[in-house]
DNA sequence: GCCCATTTGTACGTATGTATG
DNA sequence: GCATACATACGTACAAATGGG
């Protein structure tokens, strides 16, 4: 769950509901997460929240990012 | 100069612009760059687009940010 | 301690552009 | 051409931090 009042930013509390789906499995490498609409939609917040979520973890390296495409879960090296 | 016919998006524009600024002396080592809100006038951007920058280059270590002082550039290691 | 102006930080909703299939 | 999805940008509104009076 995202809770506007627990101090931490809804886009870092998002990036950490990602980054344990992948983790744990829910999120397999050379699949998908759900599109930035659909995060958008299910958790209550802004598409351009959602997309700085994804900016994150582009930048940390656990998914690429495909315009029209999706933004997929990478492989561990 | 900021183009939005440049093909590169406006805040990596804006922060090469600054990177520049900073790199040639013109903002020096612990100095504040102008508030987001004189850049966004300078330059005929918004605000957002302007934090997108300052983002850029707290990340890349060459300034450090502080809600209600500014952004201050950071000393050559 | 209390107001006030300034400045960064987060978030929203919307619009448009670009890429993919 | 069309639908989907990410990418950029806008303008706005508040929140939070800082410093001065």
């Amino acid at each position: 769950m995202i809770d506007p009042l627990a101090g931490r930013p809804a886009y870092q509390q998002l990036a950490d509901l990602l980054r344990e789906g992948i983790s744990s499995g829910k999120y397999p490498p050379r699949t998908p997460l759900p599109s930035a609409k659909t995060l958008s939609q299910e958790h209550g917040i802004a598409v351009g929240t959602v997309m700085r979520a994804f900016d994150m973890l582009r930048e940390e390296g656990l998914v690429r990012t495909v315009a029209g495409r999706g933004v997929w879960v990478l492989p561990k090296d």
